[in-house]
DNA sequence: CAAACTATTCAGC
DNA sequence: GCTGAATAGTTTG
């Protein structure tokens, strides 16, 4: 565990439910704006998948990027975390 | 410590 | 819209 790869958990863990976050904008939280590979690649290794909702983050034209467990079930993830957002 | 790799982003055509 | 280059941190030897 890096203290970058802290502050990325920290700045993906803030991310609302239902909504998107670039990895532009992770990396800028994380204090590196230029950052962004470096959070795709942390994320990639992503030790606890599970309890950082890794699918919030996207590429900055809202285009979804990569995903450990696969792209297209973070789409569906994606959707189904906005229709649940949409109760509250 | 240095080299290689990466779930990205920007600029040029 | 697609291809090529670059930047910054992680990982491996």
């Amino acid at each position: 565990m890096t203290p970058f790869a802290k502050k990325v958990y920290r700045a993906v863990l803030s991310i609302p439910l239902g909504q998107t976050r670039t990895y532009k904008w992770v990396a800028r939280k994380s204090g590196s704006s230029s950052a962004y590979r470096a959070v795709g690649s942390i994320l990639k290794k992503n030790p606890y998948p599970l309890i950082i909702p890794c699918h919030r983050v996207i590429k900055n034209n809202n285009i979804l990027g990569e995903y450990s467990l696969g792209r297209n079930n973070k789409k569906r993830i994606l959707e189904l975390e906005k229709e649940i957002s949409r109760c509250l």
